[in-house]
DNA sequence: GTGAAAGCGCTAACAC
DNA sequence: GTGTTAGCGCTTTCAC
């Protein structure tokens, strides 16, 4: 369009500068929304920006504002559908408002402190960590370094940090009534060895409002909480012929694993010999096979309260730390 | 442990510096491996630094340098099993390579076009598409900028960009080879209204075997290519009585859902009266329920090549564009 | 091996 | 509303 052209990765704010006659503030203005510019001189720049390929330079402006609108994402455990549906959700809502989503993922020796350490290197806008159990450390360096930091699904009040989290103990009760109301008069749940504490939380919340209603839940232990582990637990609990038998289990994928074993190995029919409630409401708790009654949390909500959380933040550095809970629902399917 | 320090957020190379008795200079190299600093004045640096709590300014360096190593993912259906293991599998490859990864998902008018935009702005060291079909001019656009663009399971050769695929042609063929193995005579394919690349190469490649062994492949379409699609197909599918009916779904996500709805809805055996297989493998297909034969694309090497590519083109930009081919093997499950 | 000086591309006062 | 000046924190010649 207009002849030879430098190097478009080397535009530079003075060359537009320069081709539009103006000075390298108003080209700035003219890129910075809401700046005070005259549509006159704006519209000299956007041409002259244009015809020459302009494009701001975001790491020159961040290094300015001391500021990136980076927000790094800590996440562990993307097998599990629940992780990513919130991985995506808390992305795509982190752009529309602005931020640029950063994705480490647990692995190996690249702990979550690690990660961290390289996103403060980034002077990040702020850190969202839905991996479970962040060292206390890394919370007080992120106070250091006056970022905002939100944890999700970690109970514990840490100082300085934001938190929000599922409402584990209404989930917790939510399924132990939804067993109890079913009929079932014998508990039992499926529990990690080393549980997560939102796991532990709904765990909690089930086992006390089961002995509220006269029932003592039977913990069932397990080394992990993934498919494989709720499958292998099949095999076991398909021996028992307790009647009126009611399970929880506090997450989805695990709840399946079960669930599927049951039904296709062992021939146990639910809900009619066994009831099962899961939590999460992943999108396989809807399959056919499975038609899984369990306890919903939006990872959208998740989303929308995580960010409001991060820019509340930013704009007021000092206030208190919050804690947010996200409701939760019962779905009610086909295994209770 | 040392009184009184600044606030650190606001430690610089100058405060270390100053400390330690040396150059900024000394500072940049005490930090930049490789650079050639004595051990004496190493320690000193480090010792100072580690004192004051503080941390290079990866902004600051990456406009010296004109290049972060910031890599941008642009990614679409993430609810899909295997991209979100393919995200999660490349994000973590691209750490250990050094890189730090950036996650936009495809959501609403947040297009292809316009997140490239803005990580372009960012200095990017480069890009990694997985969503599917991203316009000609934004890889123009980078190849302007100089910037590196890996698509992964997008076919055609476009000019400047690297491509990287699965060898989706010997999947179709394997799909139809193994399908007739099994005795099947008669194929059927659940093609999507508009497949992306990726889908109608495995399509070509099984009807193009198929013709060879004789048989022609009858064409299935579909709205979409997820469960539901899959699931709400086979009501049709289910009225066929053909005799030795063989099926390719070019996609797990989809073969589950017509498995799922085949067996718990409509009574078909599988494999007695229809044979499936799928194609990726996704953590589900090995699920009871399912056990599902498909064509298995492994995560970890397409990650490993996508990194490789984008580490040769930075250190050499004006090579010519390359083309990888992931290779695919056949899982035999219980469906074929 | 080390320090001084000169930028990387931008924004933020400050005058006008 | 606009231009001028002075940095943001780092790396990088270039002398020494």
């Amino acid at each position: 369009m207009s002849g030879t052209r430098p190097t478009p990765s080397s535009v530079t704010s003075l060359d537009v500068a320069k081709l539009a006659g103006v000075s390298r503030s108003a080209v700035s203005r003219a890129f910075t929304p809401g700046a005070s510019i005259s549509d006159k001189t704006n519209k000299k720049v956007q041409k002259a920006a244009s015809e020459l390929g302009y494009r701001v330079n975001l790491v020159a402006r961040g290094l300015n504002k001391r500021r990136t609108d980076l927000v790094g994402m800590i996440a562990a455990g993307m097998n599990n559908p629940f992780r990513s549906e919130q991985i995506d959700a808390l992305a795509k809502r982190l752009v529309r408002e602005g931020f640029r989503p950063m994705l480490f993922c647990i692995d190996g020796d690249m702990d979550e402190e690690r990660l961290l350490s390289i996103l403060l290197n980034y002077q990040v806008s702020g850190v969202v960590i839905t991996s479970d159990a962040p060292p206390k450390e890394i919370c007080e360096e992120c106070a250091r370094m006056q970022v905002p930091l939100v944890l999700v699904g970690r109970g514990d009040a840490l100082p300085y940090v934001d938190l929000i989290n599922g409402d584990d103990a209404k989930g917790g009760r939510l399924a132990a009534e939804a067993l109890f109301a079913a009929g079932r008069r014998r508990f039992l749940v499926l529990a990690p060895v080393k549980p997560v504490h939102s796991v532990s939380a709904r765990i909690l919340a089930f086992n006390k409002r089961a002995s509220e209603l006269g029932l003592e839940a039977e913990q069932f232990t397990l080394n992990s909480h993934d498919y494989e582990s709720g499958r292998d637990a099949a095999v076991k609990i398909a021996k028992r012929r307790d009647d009126k038998l009611g399970i929880f289990c506090p997450t989805d994928v695990c709840a399946l694993g079960l669930l599927d074993a049951l039904r296709s190995q062992h021939g146990i029919r639910v809900p009619h010999d066994i009831s099962l409630i899961g939590y999460d409401d992943i999108p396989q708790a809807e399959w056919v096979f499975a038609n899984l009654t369990t306890v919903k949390q939006s990872v959208e909500e998740f989303a929308r309260v995580t960010v409001d959380l991060l820019q509340e933040r930013i704009k007021n550095p000092s206030a208190d730390p919050k804690s947010e809970i996200i409701d939760v629902k019962l779905i009610s399917r086909g295994t209770v």
